[in-house]
DNA sequence: ATTTAAATATAAACATGTTCATGTTTATTG
DNA sequence: CAATAAACATGAACATGTTTATATTTAAAT
């Protein structure tokens, strides 16, 4: 395989992994908070002015870190989805992977939720909105699927409906985030509790518990 | 009227009220980002250090300015729904105000959403909070008037409904933030057909069709 | 009224994200 | 290879949120 890459492209990459695993580690072991930009420099064994010209800001360091495992976190989500399962086993087993993944470090990733809300101006921001479009992309095509077999409505929305179902799912798992000492699968259950209501609708079943 | 304050209390109290104002005006003016705490103290007639006797920290002080306004939208959206609309109707109602309070100025209100999330230490959090069940549990009413009348499935939960219409309005209220030019009414719109899907579910109509 | 103590106010100091002026390294050109 | 330019790197400076040590003001006590 070729070598194609000069030495000012191989230096800048080494640069920026170097950032990349000291950003990693003092994000993991203070939170994106306690961690200072200057850690991370010496750490990273570059000057402080040099970060920036990796990232954009302190933010966009988390980002840096964290879009890679976001992006297998969106792979590994919904592959797994066995596609022969309910429209509600299939978006739990999906969901539960980001329980489990958002559990690993729970304040690191309170700070990713907060971090993340209107987060576009950064280097790492498009990469970061294409995950989350991912995300739901691949929702609704859970619901286009369920659509086809005709166990859902025809009329369904499909982007709508995927929509609501990620906006469900940030939301549960900010609210997760919120209670200590809580489990992944307590988390997974009360959204599967909210996609139950989602899939059986708020309407009045005594027309049809008269036939 | 007895003058219950004495001259220590009244002079806290005026210079809170300083600290609100200068603080309100200049959140307004820059934005919670690019107003700084001294802009703030020197506005205030107050020393930099005394913002963090009447705060804990900056953040605070957003809450500080806009938990009235909050309180109010709370109260607001929900006396003006009309009980004898449809289900759909009556959270469409409460929900516009929502989109037309936060359209006023929607820097300031992309702040507001981020900065509140994981919000727990402020001394204003505690207010902010309690706002926050508020409205869920205004929202809980409407559910429950429903269902004594009928109108929804006698066995739903409640709480758990209230708290997804409280997730999809947040969510899509973060969500019609990031949208440049557009429009109150816009989101007012996209939600109402979320909660369509989420009074109607998704279940295949084909059996019901078939009658 | 004076003294004392507690509460309140603040300027200066500090911590940290970010930028800037300057220096260094790498690639290119003659 | 020498000279030049472009890209890259960085310590120092700056901006701003926050804390601290100190001073001032108010209330209470004798």
């Amino acid at each position: 395989m070729m070598e194609k890459l000069s030495l000012r492209e191989r230096n800048k990459h080494e640069k920026l992994l170097r950032i990349k695993v000291a950003s990693e580690q003092l994000f993991m072991e203070q939170g994106f908070d306690a961690a200072t930009t200057r850690q991370i420099a010496e750490r990273a064994q570059v000057g402080l002015a040099t970060l920036f010209l990796y990232a954009s800001d302190k933010r966009d360091l988390l980002f840096l870190v964290c879009n890679d495992a976001l992006e297998q976190l969106a792979e590994d989500a919904f592959d797994d989805t066995p596609a022969d399962a309910s429209l509600l086993g299939q978006l739990t087993v999906a969901c539960r992977h980001f329980f489990i993944h958002y559990a690993k470090n729970r304040q690191l990733s309170r700070d990713l939720l907060r971090e993340l809300t209107f987060y576009t101006t950064g280097k790492q921001s498009e990469r970061f909105q294409q995950i989350r479009a991912r995300n739901i992309s691949k929702i609704r095509e859970i619901i286009v699927r369920e659509k086809q077999m005709r166990r859902i409505d025809a009329a369904a929305d499909c982007d709508l409906v995927a929509q609501m179902i990620f906006y469900l799912l940030a939301a549960e798992l900010r609210h997760w985030l919120s209670i200590e000492g809580t489990t992944p699968e307590a988390g997974v259950q009360q959204l599967r509790r909210m996609l139950e209501v989602l899939i059986d609708g708020l309407q009045s079943n005594d027309g049809a518990a008269a036939l």
